[in-house]
DNA sequence: CGGACTTCCAAAAACGTTTTTGATGGGACC
DNA sequence: GGTCCCATCAAAAACGTTTTTGGAAGTCCG
């Protein structure tokens, strides 16, 4: 059943139909009317493929992603894709989700969605903190796209973010208040923008406190539990150890846990360690993780509705936004041991 | 930069053109390679939108994700994604993603795409044992269709699955042979195919060994970490309760390891605790997780190929396959104590 | 009563492909 | 020299919409 048999069985043209079914003013109600009920009895859906070409959009976004190293399990991905369907669903949008592996060639991909033509938008996390290609690639051939992270450009461009440098201070400030003198952190790759953020908010807290912040409490690495294994090791077998652990995420942090048990001591007891991201895990876990939460799913859920606001043309410095996070307190974490 | 204009820079006409382009026979070796030449040198890429309008395909499949209640935090999607997507890229073909939210009418989410004609095929997981509404939709209008997970259904379908049967039996003989004689079933819902099998796997072994099979030390409740807990701690509270507790997923595994703990218990210790998935945090824990684990990106890998073969009317009764689990010894069982 | 203006609808173009059908010319063959 | 065939290409239809343009009535007014 497609608009031209529907105008057969009415007796109407095709146009007059598309019109009255799309809403235009030049057709008599009663015709819209009938129009409208046959529609509906005979069961005519308009048949996207058409409209797309006809309108030349593909009614489409696309959210890449980029996974870690091994597994695919970040379980922060499928908040997010959940949020910016909410309010894709709303439009009437299909989301594209296509995951980028380590391997690929990571503009190839974007070029695959961009000149292929196959999305409107495009949506993508984990941004850099300068020079991040795929940022200046789209905004090059003045592309929409919208991003889960900021990023120093030139010009604007839309993009959501958690206040990382708010979660860095909540995080040390805690542990502060716990009467912790000697906190490391460990971090995140200092290429993408967040980690950057995080480690000021740490430095700026300990600093106000007075506290030293030798350069080797520092350790960046890679964002997974072995990686945050590895680093909490080197910490503790320092000769003066740190009382306190910030990790950069909640995989890290487990890492860093299981290092503590490795030498018998308990999280929360001889050393505290927080977390960021709050997985569902980190509340079975012994003990259960203190963590900074953050809104992943409203931020999606925004991120879509900057992307659709950029797609109309909006104005990117208007489409920015950063929302907070707070501190989930738990059990692993605790004032030092003497 | 379209066929037309390609076309006349060439001289010649579009249907030559797009014939050279598309490897007909009937075209002049030198003009064919005149317009590939010309073709990539003027970067000319084919409208996917004309192309899919005249072939009346959408070129793309859509994934229906189900997640669980409150968090879509289950990593098992996330694999299951990564391997559909491994088999698409190799095709052209895109992914659309849409999580289907427990309130929502499933069906209508169903009709939407097939209907409204937005993709050429449709995967899903977590199938039901008999009459599931979606495959009887699906097969009642000739939609081609894949799931991870077997149904009962007249006709045949193409499916992949694990062989969760075989999972429930290494569960259940690994304690076996560790000395247990009260295990117990933490099950998710029977109405998911795949707790059916499991639950008959354990049956089957506990029956062979000749062990008894209280019905109260099987319960049936939802896959999370909450609900795991409370089954748990029903089962741990009973007057003879049972040395071990095999469970239908790492996070209701995780949640028992909990209710444990809450008792002063120790997992691997007292009570043996296996789970079922092989999420990356099992290893984490403490004592980490003793679980089974499935090539869930193999099997999403052949679930793409599987449906791309439905829509090539490929006969259903062929593609259909089930993957082998493996038993992951870890920390979290062990001979039951005195 | 004639012109201008509304109201409502139809015709046709356009989006960019693919594929069917048809045309042209040259060579082979008798 | 005529017939047939093969190789090569062009023309045109088709996919199903949306939108522009235009036209036929009807209405209003001078």
């Amino acid at each position: 059943m497609n608009l031209t048999q529907l105008a057969k069985h009415l007796n109407l043209s095709t146009s007059t139909v598309s019109r009255a079914l799309n809403g235009y003013t030049d057709v008599n109600p009663d015709t819209r009317q009938r129009v409208i009920d046959a529609a509906s009895a005979l069961g005519y859906q308009p048949n996207p493929l058409s409209v797309r070409l006809r309108l030349g959009r593909t009614g489409a976004i696309g959210v890449l992603l980029t996974p870690p190293q091994r597994h695919f399990a970040d379980p922060f991905f499928l908040e997010l894709i959940q949020g910016i369907d909410d309010t894709m669903q709303t439009q009437g949008l299909d989301m594209l989700v296509a995951p980028i592996h380590s391997g690929d060639d990571e503009i190839a991909v974007f070029r695959r969605f961009v000149e292929g033509r196959r999305v409107d938008g495009l949506i993508f996390a984990r941004t850099r903190s300068e020079d991040d290609p795929r940022i200046a690639y789209l905004q090059d051939r003045d592309f929409p796209f919208a991003t889960l992270g900021r990023s120093k450009t030139r010009q604007p461009f839309a993009f959501v973010d958690i206040d990382h440098g708010e979660a860095g201070r909540l995080a040390t400030a805690r542990l502060i208040a716990l009467g912790h003198k000697r906190i490391a952190l460990i971090s995140s790759p200092l290429s993408l923008t967040y980690s950057t953020h995080r480690l000021a908010g740490y430095h700026e807290t300990l600093k106000k406190a007075g506290l030293p912040q030798p350069p080797d409490y520092l350790i960046e690495t890679a964002m997974d539990e072995e990686h945050g294994f590895e680093a909490a090791s080197r910490l503790l077998d320092m000769p003066e150890p740190p009382t306190a652990l910030v990790c950069a995420n909640d995989l890290m942090a487990m890492g860093a846990m299981f290092a503590l048990q490795a030498r018998g001591l308990r999280a929360g007891g001889a050393v505290s360690v927080i977390g960021c991201d709050d997985v569902p895990q980190g509340r079975l876990i012994d003990p259960p993780l203190t963590t900074i939460s953050a809104p992943i799913r409203d931020a999606g859920r925004q991120l879509g509705a900057f992307l659709l606001a950029a797609m109309d043309g909006g104005s990117a410095a208007e489409l920015q936004n950063v929302w907070q996070p707070t501190l989930v307190a738990r059990g692993s974490d605790g004032p030092p041991q003497h």
